[in-house]
DNA sequence: AGTTTGCCTGATAGTAACTCTCAAAATTTT
DNA sequence: AAAATTTTGAGAGTTACTATCAGGCAAACT
């Protein structure tokens, strides 16, 4: 059993957010001691992680709330539960096309001023410098 | 030269985004008509596109500022902008790594239902189910 | 024994970055 | 010209934290 610190530590969320977490109804399951302080079960870390994950390709709180209490709903959810993380993926598999996409752009831009820097040139791109030049858009 | 509602098509930021960027003062060279109207230039889009960008790789609003006025100081700043890009880069693979262990864990959790699908099984992982069984934790 | 230290608690306030609503102009469509 | 659509700014509302604070409890020093 960890207690709140422990497990901020483990899964690199904020003891704040672990609380906010608990209050939202995240963690049904998690007990306190006798003088009411948390106590964090290897299953209720694991409920931590699958959240944190969640959490992290932007699902909404309310729809995680709605995961969570199919989870505590038993055998009779699987299918609308492996449904909604089928749905996950795909977000989080569009997010990796725009992540990437934008570094890309934070390429292109960093070799923009690598060659500024290297050549002494203006940076003719920025409207401050009143040139003609051709659009940054990448 | 574009509305407002043309930018929003164009790159996918809301009008109210757009209007809240400006007020922000991420747009310092956007003209308005006679009539107080936005008219985005080609550079102004670039401009959305690359606070899009900073955006998108979860860089606050008051450090997307910050780097805008050193665009508009000009090359003094050139340096600077460059390693503030670089940085940038660095945290967008380091969230490019992070979305790729969710994107493993969503991968974990699909077949996992996928197996208790197929096989009838019972999600023995649910604490809601008092059986003995090892932590989800991938 | 007393007190300090440190972690934990809930309640509440504050913050970031939108997001929405609204009413009044401006523009476009019919 | 009338109707429908856009644009505008101001301001309220939302989400998901994040920080602050006072108070409780327990173990460690003095």
């Amino acid at each position: 059993m960890y207690t709140i610190k422990e497990v901020a530590q483990k899964t690199d969320v904020s003891e704040h957010t672990l609380r906010f977490w608990a209050k939202s109804g995240f963690f049904p399951f998690l007990k306190r001691n006798q003088n009411n302080i948390r106590l964090f079960s290897e299953d209720d870390i694991a409920w931590v992680k699958i959240v944190k994950c969640l959490r992290s390709v932007g699902t909404e709180n309310k729809a995680i709330k709605k995961y969570i209490d199919l989870c505590i709903m038993g055998d009779s959810t699987i299918l609308e539960r492996y449904k909604i993380i089928q749905e996950t993926k795909q977000k989080a598999k569009q997010q990796m096309r725009e992540l990437k996409k934008q570094l890309d752009m934070l390429d292109y831009k960093e070799k923009f001023y690598q060659n500024l820097i290297e050549n002494n040139l203006k940076d003719e791109w920025n409207p401050m410098n009143k040139v003609k030049h051709e659009s940054q858009a990448v």
